[in-house]
DNA sequence: GCTGTTAATAACTTTAATTCATGTATTTGA
DNA sequence: TCAAATACATGAATTAAAGTTATTAACAGC
């Protein structure tokens, strides 16, 4: 792995672009950054000798950037600007008390905004500031800032205190709509091969699918029909709510939605994949008081309902 | 607005601050950028000095990073392996009767699932499979097994055919609930800073947040009052609505959450950010017939709404 | 065809970054 | 227990990157 200053050019021919291209001006991002206007085109050079293209169209005295060039400020600026923010809530934060929770997007949506809010709310709104980071990327949750990580599946990792949250279940799930168009007729899986399907497709999470889901019961894949397919489950499920096919429910995550019959349970079959969701205290770094009092109340949470 | 430059500390400190932060050692980050030991001692006392607080902890001859240290790292070093990961992109399916679409969290759940379902409706559910991929980087949604890009500032790219969609503008909103426990009071931004702020927070999309709304008012970041935040935008309207702050709502993807009340906007100011939503045809694979037609009618769908 | 504006380039200067040499503190192990 | 080894800090000197000044060239608008 190469280290990050050989991967990049000059950070400052990098800013010189990131004003340049935002003004399309030499001279104005020169004073912007307060050098000369020589500095600015001698800098713009160097980026552009050290790509083999050019970042700018001259059409005689105006600049504009070159497609290529305009994806790269993209990118460019939105660094430099996530990283101005960075810097400057350090400079001006006092630290602040706040908990760091991570999930993904599935559990984020149906089920940590709600525990998240019950906490809330059994604490008159008098809680530690809290931060949610939604990844479907295992490693992201686990990064040294979250401080209570809710994952799928994560193996056991050291310095997290693991506790399971709950057992993975899936059963077909439709609206009233679709099924009022669709009936539902017969009591078996097999039963489902004529209808419009919704899956999901994505490496990780890697939840149980369609295919896996026929396979407990012999079903091959050739049979039946997948219509749409989502790599997010939220925009799955919403699919699903509007009516455009069945789809796999979790259990604990779906619950609401079926309590307000916004999804309907086609028949009493389900599969259990054997794999779980958990719950992770991350003990590496000096404890956080206010994380560890969450962590206890989520603990509680998840086993009364 | 003060420029990228004056907001920040030199690049140099802190790509060296990146790396010695990984290692937690002086002499393997030299090593590793290829300078010697005492190059790096003083990049970070420099930083430090900046900051005025300690981003490593000296334990004897053993070296970790502070609270402080840590968190900045964290972002210090996603801003940099986006930006390498960015500058290293520029050096350098097929399957029959399916339309592969492709949008951020945001307008998935709050835009392209509504569009989709007027279209499946359109056609009284005769419509082609449809595939949708959901991602908050905007590289993974103009891959070329997309047809359809419906993206936030995605720069001109070639090969696409870019159509307007909507312009960014983004107000406050929060639920009944929450006005009810905290009546909103004033007719002025400046009367939001005593409230409670769910802000967005993320690289990319690099949507305006509350320091860059209330920077359009000459607000300071200092005088204003963060409680949580999000890098998923479904997950903080989620909070939202259960009534935990004010949040920024974005016309267009939050219109229907007002139309129902589960969203009140707070009063008549909001800010036009200046950048836009686009939709995208991808042209540089052999047309896809289907999806030449969804893109027409996409087009159409969004002009009448 | 002037006049004002903007970018490119060459020669020179400045300064931030880096090195070297050395000092201090801590850990390791014979 | 006491060298030897390891790791970060610091002052003075050096270097190379970044910046300046001055000038040229290419337009655009009057």
């Amino acid at each position: 792995m190469k280290s990050l200053r050989h991967r990049l050019p000059t950070l400052t021919s990098l800013m010189v672009f990131e004003a340049a291209g935002r003004r399309l001006n030499f001279t104005q991002a020169a004073q912007e950054l307060h050098v000369s206007q020589a500095a600015v085109s001698k800098q713009i050079k160097y980026l552009e000798d050290y790509f083999g293209f050019a970042l700018f169209e001259r059409q005689g005295r105006k600049v504009s950037l070159s497609p290529r060039g305009m994806h790269l400020h993209n990118k460019v600026n939105a660094s430099f600007n996530f990283l101005a923010d960075a810097v400057e809530d350090h400079l001006e934060n006092d630290e602040v008390n706040s908990v760091t929770v991570s999930a993904n997007t599935a559990m984020s949506h149906y089920w940590l905004g709600n525990a998240i809010n019950a906490f809330y709310r059994a604490h008159n709104g008098r809680t530690p500031n809290i931060k949610v980071i939604t990844s479907d990327i295992t490693r992201d949750l686990f990064v040294d800032e979250v401080d209570i990580a809710i994952a799928y599946e994560p193996g056991q990792r050291i310095g997290w205190n693991m506790n399971l949250l709950f057992e993975e279940e899936m059963f077909p799930v439709a609206s009233s709509e679709y099924l009022a168009e669709h009936p539902f007729e017969g009591n078996d899986p097999s039963s489902l091969i004529r209808h419009e399907l919704l899956d999901f497709e994505r490496i990780e999470p890697n939840w149980m699918n369609w295919k896996a889901w026929f396979s407990e019961f012999d079903i091959d894949a050739s049979s039946y029909n997948i219509t749409h397919r989502f790599n997010n489950y939220i925009v799955l499920v919403d699919a699903a709510k509007r009516g455009q096919g069945i789809t796999l429910g979790t259990r604990y995550l779906i619950d609401s939605k079926l309590a307000d019959k916004q999804l309907i349970r086609l028949a009493d079959f389900s599969v259990r994949s054997g794999r779980s969701y958990w719950l992770a205290l991350n003990e590496s770094k000096s404890i956080n008081e206010d994380a560890k009092v969450f962590y206890d109340w989520l603990k509680n949470y998840s086993s009364s309902t």
